[in-house]
DNA sequence: CCTAAATGTTCTAGTTGCTAGAGGTTCAAG
DNA sequence: CTTGAACCTCTAGCAACTAGAACATTTAGG
């Protein structure tokens, strides 16, 4: 039996980040000690790992509730996960577009700035002056 | 002098938003008419425009922050713009190279998966089985 | 057996960058 | 003068945690 601690440790977790997966259902509530503190076992552990090694690729956590759905059902078709997957590799891709197009921008930007003051800084007047823009960044928060 | 919505048009920033910018002090407080309601000048679609496009770049906030300071001081040296702009690639390679990593990952699982159920789905067996994998993706959330 | 340190407990609030809604006021057109 | 769009403030919510206060329990050493 694990005190929530070692679970931590072993699964590469918080120990807070436990009692939150716990708090919005992605964990089972634990069997306690008399004093009251969370005890786990090993299915705790595999399914930790799961969720942890999930948001690693990026899944976000409705997906990985979605993902444990199926691995609790062994009979039902693997078809779901695998669309789940597919939407998250899309997901990926589409940052990794809106990056390299900023990552463009920035190079340019840091490129053209040959030093002097910020009275006729590049890398400001590009802010300033979107039209100097080569390439689209519509999306923020990429 | 235009109100809020119509400086939102002219920024493509949603009026919830400039009063925001306005609330953490991105925005300086504009001028308002009798009844309450605040009225924008030209100075403020420069400087709204500016934010923005920092954003679309991926800038967070406080950099934004410090990049209007310098912009707002002509005689200082560019150097700190700069520094700031490749702080901000420095965080855009970082993050392509990870999400390289993940894609790569998910690309593996989904195509190994070869339909049926979910009790011998790839995609759940890698979740369930880091060792499994094949690339680093140490971090989360990338 | 006792004590101290480490670890556990709950609860609340903060992070980033907005976004949405309630409930009310002002403005501009007709 | 009325109507309806756009404005106002305030609060709360999103994802996915993270941090801290204030207190309880567990465990190892002496």
């Amino acid at each position: 039996m694990l005190t929530i601690g070692s679970l931590g440790k072993k699964t590469g977790t918080k120990v807070q980040t436990v009692r939150y997966y716990e708090q919005i259902g992605l964990m089972p509530e634990p069997g306690r000690t008399e004093g009251g503190q969370r005890r786990y076992g090993d299915a705790e552990v595999d399914r930790l790992s799961f969720i942890r090694h999930a948001r690693q690729l990026g899944f976000p956590l409705e997906a990985i509730r979605e993902l444990l759905d199926l691995s609790d059902n062994p009979d039902r078709s693997c078809h779901e996960a695998d669309s789940i997957a597919r939407r998250q590799l899309k997901q990926v891709e589409l940052r990794m577009d809106r990056l390299k197009a900023l990552r463009t921008e920035l190079k340019r930007m840091i490129h053209e700035c040959s030093g002097g003051n910020t009275a006729d800084c590049k890398v400001l007047e590009v802010l300033r002056n979107h039209s100097e823009c080569l390439t689209d960044h519509d999306e923020i928060g990429a």
